[in-house]
DNA sequence: ATAATATGCGTATACGTATACCCTATGGCG
DNA sequence: CGCCATAGGGTATACGTATACGCATATTAT
C-alpha cells in the first residue's frame, strides 16, 4: 500500500500532525530541555512513524556544524592502484567505528601529497574537521599544515609526536618501540643490528623508531653503526633494495629492524635470495604487524600498534578540538610481538 | 597580514564586487550558458581571490543534489575489529578515485548486517545514492534491499550477478572464475577436487564459484563429489576448520578450490599440519589475489577480481541510475594467477 | 497578594544557494 | 519600420532547519 504523502516528511508535517509548531519539533528532537515530557514523547513518536529524518542540509546550513569529520588519505609515493599501507586500513576501521559511536558521518578522500587539499577541504562547510593520515616526505607535508593552522581549520595528525610538530598530533611512541626492537635483539645476543628505513626529517616517524633502536644499543655499551643505516620507503620493492645495498656494503651484521613491514618483507626476500638464513645469520623485527607478518616464512617478528586506540584517540582528539578545546598531543604504546624472525 | 573579512564570503560578496546580481554569480560558476564569457571570467576571477568556495549546504538544500554517495560496507561475522577482508579495502581505493574523479564526495560508513541502516540512509539528505558492499548472509539482506527498491532509494551493490538478484548489481563472473579453477586443475591431472565455502543460497557468489568449478568437472567427464564441499565464511579460521572437516571425513582429494584466500591460507595450515605436501599431495586454488597470496609457502595460486575495474564500474553504474537510466548489471572477469600451489 | 522567576512554546527570521520568472536591449527578418 | 527571437541578467522566492525573542501561564519568593 503506498501511504507515501508524495514526498518526504518535514519538522512541519510532524509539527502539524502534534499540533505544535515547527520550532518545537526541533527543540525536541534536539533533545531541549525547554520542552515538556509529554510533547517530546509525541513528536518523537509521530516522527518514526513518519520515517521522519533530519534533513541534515537544512540543519548544517542553519546551525553550521555539519557532524561529519574528513579523513584525507595521503599515498605520496604511489599515485597508482591500490597498494595501501594495509596498517592505514585498519585504522580506518577504528575511525569509523568511532565515527558512528559519536555520531559523526566520515567523508572520505585520498589525496596526491602535492594536491592542493589544503585549499579545497579548509572550507566549503562539508565537515567541522580533518583528520591526516599517510606517509609522505614530512617537509612537503610542512608546509600545507602550517597553512591549515593558519587558515584556523581544525585538525588532527597521525604520525610522530614532538614537541615542534605542527598541529595537533596523535602518534604512536616509535622511540619507545625502537627501544623494544633493540633490546630484544640484544637480549638473544646481537650486536650488529642494521635499520632499513629513512631516518631523516623527511619522514620523522621513522626517524623516531632508529633513535629508539639507537638508544637501546648505548644503553647497552653498543655503538650504532651508521653504515648499517639504509634508507627505504615503505613498500616491500623499497626493503628489497635496501637490503641489498646493505648485503653489497660489505659491513657485518647480524639483525635487521626494518621501519615497517613491508620494508622487512622485502628485506627478507634478499637475505634468503642471498643465502642467508634466517633468524640464524640475521634476527629481523619489522613494523606494523600487517597481516602478512603471520605468513612469511619465517613469521616476523614485529612491533604491533594500537590500531583500535589510535582510530578512537584520533576522532576524540578532532571533536575537542571542534568543541574549542585546547588538546594535548598524545602518544600510544607499541606491542612487540615475537615470533620466529627473532627466535634462536 | 590578516586581510580576512572576518567571516567566510559568500556569494553575495562575490556578486558586490563584480557588480552583478548574486544569482549571476551562481549561474557563472556552474556554467550556465546564459552569462556572458566577459562576466563568467571576471567572476571567476573573483572568486578564486577571495578563496570563496561554495557552501555545500546550501546549494544540496536548494537544488536537492549532495554530490556525495555513501559507501555502506558490512561485515555480517566479526564485529570486532579490522579484520577486514582485504578485498573490499582495496577495491575502496578505486571507488574513492573514480568519486574523485567525478566530483562526488565519498561518505563511508561500517555497519552490522543486522542494524537499521536501511532507514537511517534511506535518505536524510546526505547522499544522492548508495553503495553496498561486503558479504554477510544473503537471506538476511534480502529483506532490507528490497525495501530500499521499495523507497525508491538509488543504489548499487556488489555481489553475484544473476536474473533474480534484487536492484542494480555488479560483480564478478564467479561462475566463469571457478570455471577456469577447474579447467586449470584438470589440466595439471587433478579429479578429486574439493570446494570450500558456503555453496548454498545464503553466499551466493560462493555458491556460483562451486557451479563453476563442477561446470568445468563435467565437462571433463568427472563427477564432482558432494562430500569433498564443506561450508566456510570468508576468514582463516574458518578455512582451517573446514580443511579439517574435509580431512576428517576420509574422502581422497587431490585439490583443493577456496571461495576465498583467507580460507585457502587457513585450510594450508590445515593440510601442512597433517602433513600433507602441497601442491603434490594437494593442488590449492584461492580467490581475490590479496596481498599475503604471494607470501604464503608455497605461493598460493588464485583468481584476480579487477578491482580497479570494480569501482569505476560501480561508481558509473550508480551516477546513472541517479541521473535516472536505466541501468543493466554488468560482470567482470575474473582471471587467474598461477603460483606454485598449483605447480607440478 | 504582588513581584519575581521559571517553564513551555509560538513568531519571526537567518543560514547561502539555485531556479522560475520577468524584463531589457539587441539583432534579424519580413 | 514593426515584430519576434534571443542573449544576458535582475527579482523574488524556496529549500528545511535552528535559534533569538517574546509572551503567556504556572510557580515561587516576599
Amino acid at each position: 500500500m503506498g501511504r507515501q504523502p508524495s514526498s518526504k516528511p518535514t519538522s512541519f508535517d510532524i509539527a502539524y500532525l502534534a499540533g505544535v509548531s515547527q520550532p518545537t519539533v526541533s527543540r525536541a528532537l534536539r533533545g531541549s530541555k525547554s520542552v515538556s515530557a509529554a510533547t517530546r514523547a509525541n513528536i518523537e513518536r509521530i516522527a518514526r512513524e513518519l520515517n521522519y529524518t533530519v534533513d541534515k542540509n537544512a540543519s548544517s546550513l542553519r546551525s553550521q556544524r555539519t557532524h561529519t569529520i574528513a579523513l584525507l588519505f595521503f599515498e605520496d609515493p604511489t599515485p597508482d592502484e591500490s597498494m595501501i599501507n594495509p596498517f592505514f586500513l585498519s585504522m580506518l576501521g577504528s575511525i569509523t567505528r568511532q565515527c558512528a559511536l559519536r555520531g559523526y558521518d566520515l567523508l572520505i578522500s585520498f589525496q596526491q601529497m602535492h594536491s592542493d587539499w589544503h585549499v579545497d577541504y579548509q572550507d566549503s562547510h562539508r565537515s567541522d574537521g580533518i583528520i591526516l593520515l599517510g606517509y609522505g616526505d614530512y617537509q612537503l607535508y610542512r608546509a600545507k599544515l602550517e597553512h591549515l593552522v593558519e587558515m584556523g581549520t581544525k585538525f588532527v595528525r597521525w604520525g610522530s609526536v614532538s614537541k615542534d610538530s605542527i598541529g595537533l598530533t596523535v602518534g604512536s611512541d616509535n622511540i619507545g618501540a625502537g627501544e623494544q626492537a633493540g633490546a630484544h635483539f640484544i637480549e638473544i645476543g646481537r650486536r650488529r643490528i642494521a635499520f632499513l628505513g629513512d631516518a631523516s626529517d623527511h619522514a620523522p616517524e621513522f626517524q623516531d623508531r632508529y633513535t629508539g633502536l639507537c638508544r637501546a644499543m648505548c644503553a647497552a655499551g653498543i655503538d650504532p653503526d651508521p653504515a648499517l643505516q639504509h634508507g627505504a620507503v615503505s613498500s616491500e620493492e623499497s626493503g628489497y633494495a635496501a637490503a641489498r645495498a646493505l648485503l653489497a656494503g660489505g659491513h657485518a651484521f647480524d639483525a635487521i629492524f626494518a621501519a615497517s613491514d613491508l620494508i622487512a618483507i622485502g628485506a627478507m626476500r634478499a637475505l634468503t635470495e642471498a643465502g642467508l638464513r634466517l633468524p640464524h645469520d640475521v634476527a629481523m623485527i619489522g613494523f606494523d604487524d600487517i597481516p602478512s607478518a603471520s605468513l612469511t616464512s619465517p613469521t616476523l617478528t614485529t612491533l604491533m600498534q594500537d590500531m583500535k586506540g589510535a582510530g578512537e584517540l584520533l576522532v576524540d582528539a578532532l571533536l575537542r578540538r571542534i568543541d574549542g578545546e585546547t588538546v594535548e598531543p598524545s602518544v600510544l604504546p607499541a606491542r612487540l610481538i615475537k615470533r620466529q624472525s627473532t627466535a634462536v
